[in-house]
DNA sequence: TGCCCCTGTATACGATCGTATCGTATACGA
DNA sequence: TCGTATACGATACGATCGTATACAGGGGCA
């Protein structure tokens, strides 16, 4: 039978699954796959040890698993804006993520740890990156939304860049910047601020 | 007396010292900071463990004095892109990246596998960056080469995500895209492309 | 009722972790 | 030439790592 949705989950199996790939995706992110234990890991999802090797065989099954619902987590991000074109697609990913982040920070915490280690996982998450960018690059091109003569792989690897580096700077975010990169205001300047570049430009030719 | 400094160097302390902050810094750049074990690092270096307490009392130490070298570097890599102005200024700090990329491969993973763990060392790489890229927009602004209203704190900010961005995608880059994101005929295509970027953008508005 | 998966816990195991200790070799000043 | 400080390696130690095993409750079905 399903039981309701309440945040301290009882015993049923689902819940102890996902509570366990939530602590793991938490402790990764904070800490890198390396450096979080097992131990630590079940202790924070409130279950025993064995349960990681019933449900995802090691530690690195869980890690796999976790992935899986990163990655659809991202390709669901950017379905809305990915129906758009020009700054207005991109002012719309941009206002998902922040939903997104402010919902799930520990997935995009978990995206930029995950990157630093070259895993098959990493490796499909940044290909699906790479992937929607170059579609939105192309849409854009044949609506004649681009301007002339430009390197379009490069293009598509720009906003992956741009996606990907407020992530990077996040931990360092609230020493350097005094609020967090998905702070409203942060998001807001820094919208703006990339919308002037992409159209045109900061500095002088 | 002063040993002549060929490549297959004997026993000296400082050289064993050295090979030991080298044999670290690929290791952490390679597999993190936690996964990388002293003695595999030893090993490496072709030294006893022991040899790291003496030197730096413990993994930690050596860490922070790979830092402390590996900042010293970057300090070294702009200092001459910083005596220049605008694009040119940019184009000096590609090149001589590239160049001290070619030299030091692992010091520029070491500094990706450095931003992915919040340490002191880190923060100041860092911040250390942040300030090199405010003090080039400041500069930039004086001289009236910076276009009207533009929100410096967030150029300095894109800039550092740029000069990044690369570093990040590296070890997926041959994957990709088929080369190095330091190959040559790379650099010189994301180099005009950004430059393209900065002064006039890639979309219509 | 008896059997059997399934989910779950507790605990044991071998390996490896970073660190500490100790013996020896070497270099240098008196 | 001796004395001492330092450089260095071999090895031991306790902790913790990920994994394997043994066993307990609890519905579903014959």
């Amino acid at each position: 039978m399903p039981q309701n949705a309440t945040e301290t989950a009882p015993t049923t199996q689902l819940n102890r699954r996902q509570r366990l790939i939530l602590a793991g995706r938490h402790l990764f992110a904070e800490k890198g796959y390396s450096a979080a234990g097992v131990r630590e890991i079940a202790a924070e999802a409130g279950v025993s040890i064995g349960l990681i090797r019933t449900h995802f065989g090691s530690k690195a099954g869980l890690r796999e698993e976790i992935d899986r619902q990163v990655i659809a987590q991202i390709e669901d991000l950017c379905s809305r804006a990915s129906e758009h074109l020009g700054t207005e697609a991109l002012d719309l990913l941009v206002e998902d993520a922040v939903e997104w982040v402010e919902r799930e920070r520990d997935a995009l915490l978990y995206v930029r740890a995950a990157l630093m280690e070259k895993t098959p996982g990493s490796q499909a998450l940044l290909r699906q990156l790479l992937e929607i960018m170059r579609r939105f690059v192309a849409l854009n091109r044949e609506r004649g939304l681009l301007q002339d003569d430009v390197d379009e792989e490069w293009a598509a690897t720009f906003l992956v860049i741009d996606f990907l580096g407020p992530a990077v700077l996040e931990p360092f975010s609230e020493e350097e910047f005094g609020m967090s990169m998905y702070h409203r205001e942060m998001v807001k300047r820094r919208s703006a601020f990339m919308n002037r570049v992409v159209t045109r430009g900061f500095m002088k030719s």
